[in-house]
DNA sequence: ATTATATCGATAAGTATATATCGATATTTT
DNA sequence: AAAATATCGATATATACTTATCGATATAAT
């Protein structure tokens, strides 16, 4: 079963669409009207022919000897990615994870609103971290419900990471965006996506290890 | 230019290493001698034939009907990974986000040890951060050398990550884990590793809009 | 006006990764 | 003892993703 997505577009070509987005902010901060996949592609070390394919893939058409141009492919990356209506997502794990993600200044550019977090410890319930109130857990299913919030960040410890999940399923949480090292069970038709630090980390290592071993590396 | 890495093994496959290593854990915390690709790939939804290919890459073999020896898979994993013999570690950066690294008890266990922090912040240095010392980063260079440590992991705000990367370079960093947005730019021989959060929260963003959009998603 | 150049899109080819098939083998069941 | 079953490895096929080729086109240079 092939991974599957909006509109039949690569995975890897969704993972690089922010990269190209950071790109064309710089360049319309530079009032440059169109941009060539040659430059993008110099800037993040791909090949021009991939960034037009990707390009392609959200349906924005470049002219030759021109280029693409750059007001509308941002609008059409913000589109495609959901960066152009902000989306709420409560924030599950008041612990160091959850309060360093409350104080992330960059979701908000990209279409993620975190509008309250939730923990189980009372030293922590009725405070603010961020600016951003802590709520009980217990009421995560009448929040969710009463303010529609789909998404949900998992940032607890991964020994209550199941349990906390089948909590925000229960509670309507639509999407998970998974910062714990664990392998979540959910019913069909919730988005688990996760980030995967042990993997980040396994690669780093090896190609460390392959560095030292006296290996080529990219 | 194929990505090339420690043994010609795909980087897929290491990257579902850390998987079947807490498959593993479990397995011989259970007195499990042996364990089948079948077993393992139910339990992470991959198939046998994946997970055979994967331990075949890494060396080892199973035997019909019976499966796979889990000590000697283990020991495998780790020696691959690097997890047998401890790497030290620096964090740049102690903010929100270095805080919560520093304090992230799973590191130990994948072969990463933290051993300090820096950071210019006069507030911060000095302090301790779960029991590790935050000092100058003017310090970094002595400190690098003087004990040896070759990874970094940078947890800086975006405006500055560059020129904490050019100064970790300088210092003797040789492998960077880059938490930061930035695509840095590294002399040749230096591994950079990033977790891009922005390219993760995309996928999720684009699996939400299929299924609020009535499309299928696994 | 003609030629050169940068760039595009469409199609084709190549590479990397995942999956399927199938004979072989160790155990369990009959 | 024979048959059934679960599993493996080797080889082959299929899918997904990337890169190359090339004719077309808009601008700049001669």
């Amino acid at each position: 079963m092939p991974e599957e997505n909006k509109a039949g577009i690569p995975l890897p070509t969704v993972r690089r669409l922010p990269l190209y987005a950071s790109i064309l902010f710089n360049a319309r901060d530079n009032n440059q009207v169109t941009i060539s996949s040659s430059y993008i592609a110099k800037e993040l070390n791909l090949e021009p022919i991939q960034v037009r394919k990707d390009l392609a893939g959200i349906g924005i058409t470049g002219q030759p000897r021109i280029g693409f141009p750059v007001v509308e492919l941002i609008e059409a990356i913000e589109k495609f990615l959901g960066w152009d209506n902000t989306s709420d997502a409560f924030i599950v794990g008041a612990g160091n994870l959850g309060a360093a993600l409350a104080g992330y200044p960059g979701f908000k550019k990209h279409g993620l609103n975190v509008v309250a977090l939730f923990d189980c410890d009372y030293s922590k319930i009725g405070s603010k971290i961020h600016d951003k109130e802590v709520f009980d857990i217990e009421r995560m299913g009448h929040l969710t419900e009463r303010l529609g919030v789909l998404i949900g960040i998992l940032a607890v410890p991964a020994e209550v990471a199941q349990a906390t999940t089948n909590l925000m399923v229960d509670a309507g949480i639509k999407a998970i965006w998974n910062f714990t090292p664990t392998k979540l069970l959910v019913p069909n038709g919730i988005i688990v996506e996760r980030v995967d630090l042990a993997a980040s980390l396994a690669v780093l290592s090896s190609k460390l290890t392959a560095v030292i071993k006296g290996k080529k590396t990219n």
